[in-house]
DNA sequence: CGTTCCCGCCACCCG
DNA sequence: CGGGTGGCGGGAACG
């Protein structure tokens, strides 16, 4: 069926790419042009857009160069072969020349990486269907994930923008961090546990626990993930509810960005996108239809080389995997410019506060179905509302109570909606001048627009020491705090720091909010030494196993590089606080004492970031802490930004903002708060809004955060994670990504931090074995199962002997070596 | 035979 | 109601 609709419709010339395939069509160019290389597919591509348009034509020239990679050769190869075979038979397009990579290709092609904002990237389906001689249904495919990556963003119907790589690094960063809320880590952990427990004992349905806290309880569903820049753009189309296409692919990226070897397995893939939307019900058709939107999403993906195909061994055989080839993701922004600024103070940072409501929209319940996005109002609303909150910011306002009700009705807001009609104009405009800001914030050291927002954070705040949880005794420098420390166990809720009580109110149910952006996020404090030394050398040995294509750059080296081990700070006098703010890099102990110093007066959030690391919420505690400090002595601020919230345009905007709440305590977890409920408690609703629109959020106590944890189902319920430091000894060193901290460093508001994360460390930690790193093509991946039962936790603070190392200990049992072949 | 995934039916949604 | 979108899954090409 198809050699018709070929034939008929192959009159666009160039686009095919076999030329000799076709007889009757034949380019005549084609040939002449290509003489070393008439296979590539992309060549006849060239030739169409030099004809077409100069400006392209360089374009092409480049990305040339990247064609020759991957899909490019296969396809390459293909055709040789059958070209000497029988060249002369009509050929037909053979699957492989029309799969949607070679499509993404072809269609990558004709845009620049890095378009200049003045031009008309437009795309328009259509065209882009006719020149690439597809039907429109597979252009939708490739838009779908590359919108997902906000490449290019729908701006009418049958209309995109095309933005290149330009917001890559930032939507990455965005993707990579919700991951990380969303605990995706551990998903995958989860599901690579039961796995394995399923291969053992045929247990079907032993772990009920794991199942349940699995199924329903870390259903944190989240949608779409939107970038600062590019919200409501195209409001009036963008309309589709679903848009489950862009959202897997965001998702799957994300667990790329979150799990270690970044290598991720369709299976896993599927069951966790699966997993979250649907409890699980081993649906083996649903399954299996997943698994055929991932494979069309990771052929875009590695289109766009940011993933390749490789193929796990494990001792079940041997799966399909993919293994990301794109830029590492430093966990904070803000820091490209790290290396180079470490020595002194980050600049101030002036930019109003941009709202958290623009950087994500996403956090939509999926579920709430509220369509929030179809009006068009919307898109003014945005602006308007980040202006107001400009304004509102400095201005007096009379606390004004939050309409918990979501649903605002566009009704609510004629004078915006009136507005309209010169959106669009105003899109436009903005878009450019979105473009130059970015530029200028680039070469600034405030990287992130919307990305690190340092607002809030910058009111002079004492330091975090009243870290939530326990007050003064945390204190406690390095040494193993004892469990018992741990006084402040869990179940009971003793006291809340400011001494107000008040309750968490869970939304199981409802998705959890993604907070794309949290301002308020700080790298664990660590002992440089420690981790430095450590990531210099792993993270290096890892890399190059991992990519043995040597493919690329190796941005965390020259990070590393920066601070290597020379310095062995000595920072355990330090506060926390202090400590919490040094840059890791920014080692030379006068610089960081006094930079911390300065930082306690005014926290300036550029300064609590480390280069690279685990991301904790900082902000939290310091706000979350003194709550009752920051009554009397925020209120002002936190009044103002009560009115911010409060204002009628909150009321619409609130789907992010006041809708549900993220307490964002340590980084895996993300609870949710309803919008009642915060209001209902001074504190929380102070610390929340005053922290930002983030989702930061008070430190509750450790009781809380076990609690929570429990709830959640991360841990079982008679287990407490104690909040002492051993917990934190669960780093493993040889991760990359995270930068593991000492013991020592533990301190009050770390507490809470530690405990929390701890989750997060058995299931991602990763026992430094450096034979195994030194396989190339060999990766490790640790399951961690409990003997005697669901992570026993309570082993673990037995075990806490004041350092870590634990790791391999207790939780880590199996360690399976998995072998990554490409294809 | 298992993997990869193209193709296009057809349900939505919007204007 | 017509046209743009885009789930979805059969089943064919591929290995």
């Amino acid at each position: 069926k198809t050699p018709l609709k070929q034939a008929a419709t192959s009159r666009s010339v160039l686009t095919e790419i076999q030329p000799e395939c076709q007889p009757l069509t034949t380019p005549p160019k084609p040939k002449e042009i290509l003489p070393e290389d008439p296979w590539t597919p992309t060549s006849n591509l060239k030739m169409l857009i030099s004809a077409a348009s100069p400006e392209i034509r360089s374009r092409e020239q480049r990305r040339e160069l990247s064609n020759n990679t991957s899909v490019v050769l296969q396809a390459k190869h293909c055709l040789q072969e059958h070209l000497s075979g029988h060249e002369y038979e009509k050929t037909q397009p053979s699957r492989k020349e029309k799969s949607l990579g070679l499509l993404c290709h072809k269609f990558l092609a004709w845009y620049p990486d890095y378009p200049s904002t003045a031009e008309n990237n437009y795309i328009c389906l259509d065209e882009v269907a006719e020149e690439l001689n597809v039907e429109r249904r597979r252009i939708y495919d490739i838009l779908n994930v590359l919108e997902s990556l906000h490449m290019v963003s729908r701006l009418a119907k049958n209309r995109y923008a095309w933005h290149g790589r330009h917001n890559l690094s930032k939507t990455l960063q965005a993707l990579k961090k919700v991951g990380e809320e969303n605990k995706y880590t551990q998903q995958i952990q989860m599901i690579k546990k039961r796995e394995y427990e399923h291969e053992f004992d045929l247990d079907g349905e032993r772990n009920e626990d794991m199942a349940r806290s699995f199924g329903s309880n870390e259903h944190l569903e989240m949608s779409f993930v939107e970038l600062p820049g590019m919200e409501f753009r195209a409001a009036s189309v963008n309309s589709r509810k679903d848009k489950s296409l862009r959202v897997m692919s965001q998702k799957f990226v994300m667990l790329f960005l979150v799990s270690t070897p970044q290598i991720v397995s369709l299976e896993v893939a599927a069951k966790i996108l699966i997993g979250e939307d649907q409890l699980e019900d081993l649906d083996k058709s649903k399954f299996k239809t997943k698994i055929r939107r991932l494979y069309d999403i990771a052929n875009v993906l590695s289109s766009l080389e940011l993933i390749k195909k490789v193929h796990v061994t494990e001792e079940r055989g041997r799966k399909p995997a993919f293994k990301w080839t794109g830029p590492e993701v430093l966990p904070s922004i803000q820091d490209t410019k790290l290396e180079t600024t470490s020595t002194t103070c980050p600049p101030p940072i002036s930019e109003p506060i941009p709202s958290k409501e623009q950087c994500s929209k996403n956090l939509f319940p999926s579920r709430g179905k509220q369509n929030f996005t179809r009006h068009p109002s919307l898109i003014k609303l945005v602006k308007s509302i980040e202006n107001d909150r400009r304004k509102i910011q400095s201005a007096p306002t009379s606390p004004v109570k939050i309409s918990a009700s979501t649903n605002q009705d566009s009704a609510a807001f004629p004078s915006e909606v009136a507005q309209l009609p010169a959106i669009t104009k105003d899109k436009l405009e903005e878009q450019s001048k979105k473009a130059k800001e970015m530029k200028t914030k680039l070469s600034g050291s405030a990287l992130e627009c919307g990305l690190s927002f340092p607002e809030i954070v910058p009111k002079p705040e004492p330091p975090f020491t009243t870290a939530a949880m326990q007050q003064p005794a945390l204190t406690q420098p390095l040494s193993a705090c004892p469990p018992s420390h741990s006084s402040v166990s869990p179940v009971i809720l003793p006291q809340t720091p400011s001494g107000v009580s008040y309750t968490i109110y869970l939304h199981p149910s409802q998705a959890h909010t993604v907070t794309t952006y949290s301002p308020s996020f700080m790298l664990q404090p660590l002992p440089g030494a420690n981790v430095t030394g450590i990531k210099s050398i792993n993270p290096k040995v890892l890399n190059k196993i991992t990519t043995e294509e040597g493919d690329n750059q190796i941005a965390t080296d020259d990070v590393t590089k920066t601070f290597t081990t020379t310095e062995r700070p000595t920072i355990k006098s330090e506060t926390v606080s202090q400590q919490c703010l040094k840059r890791s890099h920014a080692l030379q102990e006068s610089h960081l004492i006094k930079r911390c110093r300065r930082d306690e007066e005014n926290l300036d959030t550029s300064l609590t970031f480390f280069p690279s690391g685990y991301l904790i919420p900082l902000t939290q505690c310091a706000h979350g802490n003194k709550a009752g400090f920051l009554n009397k002595e925020k209120t002002g601020t936190c009044s103002l930004q009560h009115t911010a919230y409060s204002s009628p345009i909150a009321g619409v905007i609130p789907v992010t903002a006041s809708e549900l709440k993220a307490v964002n305590i340590p980084a895996p977890l993300n609870i949710m708060l309803s919008p009642t409920s915060i209001a209902a408690s001074p504190v929380l609703s102070n610390s929340c809004l005053s922290s930002s629109n983030t989702s930061s959020a008070p430190n509750p106590s450790s009781s809380v955060l076990n609690f929570t944890l429990q709830h959640i189902g991360l841990i079982p319920a008679g287990v407490q994670v104690p909040a002492n430091p051993v917990l934190q000894h669960m780093v493993v060193p040889s991760q990359p990504e995270n930068v593991s901290h000492s013991s020592e460093d533990l301190q009050e508001g770390e507490v809470s931090k530690t405990a929390l994360q701890l989750p997060h460390r058995w299931v991602e930690g990763e026992p430094s074995v450096p034979k195994e790193l030194q396989e190339p093509q060999a990766v490790t991946e640790n399951f961690f199962r409990t003997p005697g039962g669901p992570n026993s936790v309570s082993s673990l603070s037995a075990n806490s002997d004041g350092t870590d190392r634990i790791s391999q200990g207790t939780l880590y049992i199996p360690q399976r070596k998995l072998e990554v072949s490409e294809d």
